[in-house]
DNA sequence: ACTCCCGGGACTGCCCGTTCAT
DNA sequence: ATGAACGGGCAGTCCCGGGAGT
C-alpha cells in the first residue's frame, strides 16, 4: 500500500499546484512546466496521474465540485431550515474561495470553460440544484414567500454571488467579500421572505461567519 | 489623407479580430497569428499599430470603455430619471453584450486582467461611478429610499449584473440574458424603490427592451 | 542647395548612429531600429541614404579608412623617417580607436565581414600597405637592418596592433591600451632596429603620445 | 546507460553544429534553427540540452577552454621547458585552430562576448596565465633574460598571437597561419631570450610543427 | 530631391503539450 | 515514474519596400 500512499501524494501534489496557478493565471495562462516545477514532480509523473493538461484541469474541477457538494450535505445532516441553509451556503462558500485556491481555481476554470466546447456546467448546475432545494424547502417552511419562483431565484442568487466574488476579486483582491455578501442579503432579502421575519434572517447573515 | 484612412480601416480590422478571438479564447489563449489572420492583415500591420499583445488588448478594454460611456452619456443627455436610467442602462448594456464582441471582449479582458499585475480597473470602477450617480439623482428624486447607501448598491448592482450575464453565457450562451436581467429587478427593486412606485419600475424594466 | 545640406547632415547623423551601434553589438547584433532610434531618423531616411544594412556598413567602413588615411597622409606630409611613421602611426591609430566610434565600428566590422563572402579587405591592406612602404623607407634610411623583410613585418605589425587593441578592449575596455602599444614596441624594436639607434627609437615610442 | 550515452551524442552534435555556425556567423549572426538543422535535432532537443542561446554559447566556450588546457597540461606533463612551453603551446593551439571549429568558435565568441556585458574572460586568463607560469619558469632556467616581465611579455604574446591568427583568417582564410607564427617569434624571440640560445629557440620554433 | 507612413512577411529565440523507451 | 526528445506554435522584430507628401 505504500506505492499507492506515495501515488495519491503525489496526485495531491500536482492538483494543488495545479489549482494554484489556474486561479492565478486561467488555464491557457499555465504552464505544465509552472506545475510540475512548483510541485516538485517530472513531466512524466505528471502524464501518469493525468493523460493531458485538460485532464488535470477536471481533476481541479472535479475536487472543488467535491468540496462544495461537502458544504451542502453538512449543511443537510446539521437540519437547519432551508433558508439559513441558503443563506449559510453562500457564506461558507466565500469562505472557501477566499481559504482554497483548489476552489477558487474550480470556478475559475468552470466560467472559462463555459467559453470552450463541451462545457463542464456540472458543478455550477449541482450548485443551483441545491440552492433551488433549499428555497422550496423554505417555501414549505413558510420562510420565503409561496410566489417565489425556487429556479430561478437559486439561478438569480447564484449569478449574484459569482458576480459578487468577481467584482471583489478584482477590486479589492477579495478582501470585503464578505462584507460584499452582507450586502447582497441586505438587498436581495426582502423580496424572498415574509415580511415579519426578515429580521431574523437579517441576522442569521450577520452572524453567519461570526458563528463560524 | 487616403494614407491615414486606410490606416484606421487596418486599426479597426485588428481590433475587431482581436475582440472577436480574445472573447471566445481569453487573452492567454488568444495567439496574434489568430488575429492576423482572421483580420486579413500581416504581423508588420499588427506591429506598427500595437506594440504587443497586452497593447492591443488594452486598445480592445478602451473601445468597449468608450462604447459603455457612450451608453451613459446617451442616458443622461436623454434626461430620463435616476432609477430609469440605471435600469435602462443594464438593459442596454446587456444588448451590447450580445450583439457586439467588442464589448464583450472587452468585459473579459477587464475580469481576466484583475488577476493580472497593475489591473486595469478603470472600465469598472466608471460604470460603478455611472450607476452611483444614477442612483444618487434618484434618491434626490424620491424614487430610492433615502436610506439606500448608493455606492454600495451601485457596486452590488454592478457585481450581480456581471455574474448573470457571465451565468447566462454560461449556461445559455447569453440567450436568456434579458430575461435574467429581469428576474434581477424583479428581486433587487423592492430592496430599493419607495413602496408606491414599485409597479412603475417594473413596467419600465419589462418594457426597456421592448422600447428599443 | 539648403536641401543637400539637410541630407548631409541626415547622412552624417545616421553614420555615426550606425557606428556607435556596430562598435557595440556588431554588424549582425545590431538592428536598424537601433540606428534610426539613436539617429532620430525615420527607416524611409535611412533607406534614402543607403539601399541596405550592409551598405551601411560599407559607408561605415569607408568612413573609417578615410580617417585612417588621412593619418598617413599627414605622416607623410610632416616629412618623418620611416621608422618614426610607423610607430606614430600605430599611437595614432590607438588614439583613434579610443576616442572615435567610427574608427572602432569601421575595424570591427572589417573584422567580422572577413568571416563573410565578398570580404572587405581594402582598409587592412591599405593600412598593411602604408606600413610596408614607411618600413621600406626606414631601411633606405639606414634606421631598420636591411635583412627585415618589409611585407613580412609589415604584416606582423598590424596583427600584433590588432590583436593588442583587441585584448585590451576585451580586458581593460581599452582603458590601456597606449601603455600596450608601449610594450609591443618594446618587445618589436630589438628586432627591427640597428642596435645603435635602439635608444633613440625607443623614446620615439615612448614620446610618441606625450607629444601629442 | 544507454540513455545517458544517446543525451551525451546529441549533446555534442549540437555542440560541434553550434561551433561550426558561431565560427562563421558569429553569436548573433547564427540562429538556433542553423544549428539544430546542421547537427539535425529538433528544436526541443536543443532546448532540453541548453536553456538558451547564450548558454549554448557558453557551452562552446567551455569546451574550448576545455582543450586549450588540455594542450597547457600536456606541455607541464611533458616537462618541456618554459621557453620551449611557451612556443609550442603557440604551435599547437595554432594547429587547433586551424583543425577544430569548436576552438575557432570559442576564441570568436570570447571575443565578442567581450563587447557585451558580463564578459566571459576566463578562457583568455587561463590562457595568459598559462603562458605567464611558463615564462616565469624559463626564466629560472635561464632561457629567458632576467629583465624581462613575465605577466606583461605573456599580455602580449597572446595579444599578438590573437591578431596575428585573426589576420591570417581574413587575408588568406588561416591558410598561411603557420608561417605568421613563424613571423612572429622570429621578431619577438630576440628580445626574450639570452643572445647565445636565440639560434637554440629559433630551431625549436621551426621545428615545433614539423615534429607533430 | 528628400522624407515619412504604413505595411509585408519571413524569421527569431523560446517554450509548449506530448510521447516513448527504460 | 524518469530522462530525453519531438515538432509545432508562440510573441516579437527584423529588413525592407512602395506610394504619398513636402
Amino acid at each position: 500500500m505504500a506505492r499507492q500512499e506515495r501515488a495519491e501524494l503525489t496526485r495531491v501534489a500536482i492538483i494543488r499546484a495545479a489549482a494554484e496557478a489556474f486561479d492565478r493565471f486561467g488555464y491557457a495562462g499555465t504552464s505544465l512546466s509552472d506545475i510540475t516545477a512548483s510541485a516538485g514532480v517530472t513531466k512524466g509523473a505528471l502524464y501518469f496521474h493525468f493523460g493531458s493538461k485538460e485532464d488535470l484541469a477536471r481533476g481541479v474541477i472535479e475536487e472543488q465540485h467535491a468540496r462544495a457538494m461537502a458544504l451542502v450535505d453538512r449543511l443537510v445532516k446539521q437540519g437547519v431550515s432551508g433558508l439559513e441553509a441558503v443563506i449559510k451556503l453562500s457564506y461558507e462558500f466565500a469562505e472557501q474561495l477566499v481559504a482554497d485556491s483548489i476552489v477558487r481555481a474550480g470556478i475559475r476554470l468552470t466560467l472559462e470553460y463555459g467559453t470552450f466546447e463541451n462545457p463542464i456546467i456540472d458543478p455550477y448546475r449541482s450548485w443551483i440544484q441545491a440552492t433551488e432545494d433549499f428555497l422550496s424547502k423554505a417555501i414549505e417552511e413558510n420562510d420565503v414567500r409561496p410566489t417565489v419562483m425556487p429556479d430561478r431565484v437559486a439561478q438569480f442568487i447564484v449569478s449574484a454571488f459569482t458576480g459578487v466574488q468577481l467584482v471583489s476579486q478584482v477590486l479589492s483582491g477579495r478582501r470585503d467579500l464578505q462584507q460584499r455578501v452582507d450586502e447582497m442579503w441586505e438587498l436581495v432579502l426582502p423580496s424572498l421572505v415574509v415580511t415579519r421575519k426578515i429580521p431574523h434572517f437579517r441576522s442569521v447573515a450577520a452572524h453567519a461567519m461570526a458563528a463560524r
